[in-house]
DNA sequence: TTCCAGGCAATAC
DNA sequence: GTATTGCATGGA
């Protein structure tokens, strides 16, 4: 089932190439999945997936553009920034105080790293960073097979009836990763398939999961036989 | 006007 | 462990 809703999106939708990078033209790999090819690139990662929480992709590119005028996309260029700066670049993402704060603290985790990947665990211990981001940064910062669930996610599975309300992050993970990991044994496949699978959930559900009654019109529920 | 945005942490039971 | 609330604001 998880395989075939897969193969639906993709056909409805096409590769997707993400992670999507604040310049599209220039940085945007439909289709080329070498991302991200260097260290600024893992970083603008990151930074992204902390401004996206609660937050269209739309606004956090402002933010980054805001930034990228400051000179500030990197580690560095950020802490040198004037807090009330930093603070003000990123306005358009929502929460800049919260915001704000979780990203020098996340500064000074990746500093520490000095290029290597992070371990999971350690990244939930960096404050704002919580299950979904810490799989949003893995994922494609680091190109680790990590699948990323978001509230898309889980509601396009609960509308078509393979969870319930009460599943839980790690459930819903278990659930996407245990399927495609039985039907997928390239690594590098299955990679891909984590990164394109959850951009396609995104593109799928801004039509027809962003807004009650969750679902409407969604394709997905004929093609699939209802469990 | 109301609802929603690709969450997370702090707090209260 | 689960439920609730604050964080902030623009856009549909």
């Amino acid at each position: 089932m998880i395989e075939k809703i897969y193969t639906l999106l993709y056909k409805a939708y096409g590769p997707q190439g993400w992670w999507p990078f604040m310049n599209h033209e220039d940085f945007y790999h439909i289709s080329d999945y070498s991302i991200p090819r260097n260290k600024g690139e893992v970083f603008e990662v990151c930074l992204g997936s902390i401004l996206t929480q609660n937050t269209t992709f739309t606004s956090v590119v402002k933010s980054l553009k805001n930034l990228d005028a400051l000179h500030a996309l990197t580690p560095q260029g950020i802490k040198n920034l004037d807090v009330e700066t930093f603070k003000l670049a990123i306005k358009p993402s929502d929460y800049h105080n919260q915001k704000a704060k979780y990203i020098l603290g996340f500064i000074d985790f990746f500093l520490e790293l000095q290029g290597a990947i992070p371990k999971r665990e350690k990244l939930l211990e960096v404050l704002g960073i919580g299950e979904e981001t810490a799989d949003s940064i893995l994922l494609y910062g680091y190109r680790q097979t990590e699948f990323k669930v978001d509230a898309y996610t889980k509601r396009l599975l609960l509308e078509l009836g393979l969870i319930t309300q009460k599943a839980k992050y790690k459930d819903i993970k278990k659930l996407m990763q245990d399927a495609l990991e039985e039907s997928i044994e390239d690594k590098k496949e299955l990679l891909i398939t984590y990164q394109e699978y959850h951009a396609l959930i995104v593109q799928h559900s801004k039509r027809f999961y962003s807004k009650k009654p969750y679902g409407a019109g969604c394709f997905l529920k004929d093609a699939l036989p209802l469990t």
